[in-house]
DNA sequence: CTAATTTTTTAGATAAGACTAAAAATAAAA
DNA sequence: TTTTATTTTTAGTCTTATCTAAAAAATTAG
């Protein structure tokens, strides 16, 4: 169906229009690609020609619908993989990205559908990101940093900001993992530290922690 | 380290060496990957390059212990792919091999490790192919097609010859799969049909049957 | 509103892996 | 042992995806 190399620019654009708005630069594709301007203008030519993208030269790129559902099917294959290695195969959160890349090219709808159902059909992947369903649509959620919930509030813990090796060991200490339950008891706003009840245990946490943890609220 | 292209012709040289003895000529490795023999004479004085194969200009090729090594473990992680596929997400013995193909690809010795551990470490795949270990080793076994056992014989079933449709569907009704202990209650030399005891069950097979269906004796 | 800078595109080249057509070895037949 | 047939290799092309260097738009500054 499309090239290794293609569903990698298709998921680097895909990234790219979710983190901004407007079409995507060139450039801005290269860089997240890891590769030359002049080689991403020639792919995003080819892959406007096969209609999964519009581009206009020297305007930029934005994916068309079917390029959205291409791209989001490859990230669904990606973070069932990541879900698979850390929960069947008992990897860290943080070693699972570089082999779920590779992964998430073997080309089988029944091989995923049978993995999806294996795994019990998980909505987030070990980062707390969102799984796209079959057809290729993410359900919006109410994703907030642990830092922005007030006095009194509380969600689940869905994910890291920066997967950062020492935060996720203090992670590991204080047991909290993703669908762990986190409520605000109190929160200091002198400095935005706060205290907090994860799963059964109270303690003491700071902004710093408090900036870098995703909390689903609804 | 190897190419998807270079892992797969490795593959094939390993395969047929097992199959005959002597050097592999280069038509043998064409039409094993579908391929033309120009084709392979490059590819082949690629590898010769980079020593894991030896060839000599109209004599054809064979595996340095490199070679094998490298060839082996690739089998070995498409066998263990396999029993995944089958025991975990449940497919069938005959629906595996082409995804088995492509995961065979992916590079991680930690995934493998890890999943040879997850699935028990399994020694045949669900073709009742052994599976080489981490170092290349396949430990040599007493195959032998049920035809070839006598009366009063027994052991058990690691494998098919042809995985015919029909065939995987009449093993299934029989409650026959891979790890069923078979033993041979009656044989007739007239037409080579036997009575055997297959699991808890006894009953009459054909010689077809019983030409189709491997067993490990010892 | 020009000039300078940045971004983007084009043109031409390269490497991997495959192909076709033709040449060279080897093997088989007469 | 020549001749014929088969196998294998070489030479030259093609495609995909990349690169560098240079040209062309678009932006930003003066």
């Amino acid at each position: 169906m499309y090239s290794l190399a293609e569903e990698n620019y298709l998921k680097a654009i895909y990234h790219l229009e979710n983190k901004t708005q407007g079409a995507v630069s060139t450039n801005a594709i290269a860089e997240a690609m890891d590769t030359k301007p002049s080689s991403v203008t020639d792919m995003v030519q080819k892959l406007a020609e096969k209609e999964v993208l519009s581009y206009v030269k020297y305007k930029g790129t934005s994916l068309t619908e079917t390029g959205k559902k291409t791209a989001a099917n490859v990230i669904r294959k990606h973070r069932l993989w990541e879900v698979f290695l850390v929960e069947k195969l008992n990897f860290h959160w943080d070693e699972v990205h570089e082999i779920a890349e590779q992964l998430e090219h073997v080309q089988s709808e029944a091989l995923i559908s049978r993995l999806d159902k294996f795994l019990g059909f998980p909505d987030f992947d070990p980062h707390g990101d969102p799984i796209p369903d079959k057809h290729g649509n993410v359900k919006p959620t109410e994703k907030k940093l642990l830092s922005e919930l007030n006095k009194n509030q509380k969600g689940v813990c869905v994910g890291v900001k920066e997967s950062d090796s020492d935060f996720l060991q203090y992670l590991d200490k204080k047991k909290i993992t993703i669908g762990t339950k986190i409520s605000v008891l109190g929160k200091e706003f002198f400095d935005g530290s706060m205290v907090i009840q994860a799963g059964r245990d109270q303690f003491f946490i700071s902004k710093k922690i408090a900036e870098n943890l995703y909390i689903q609220t609804n």
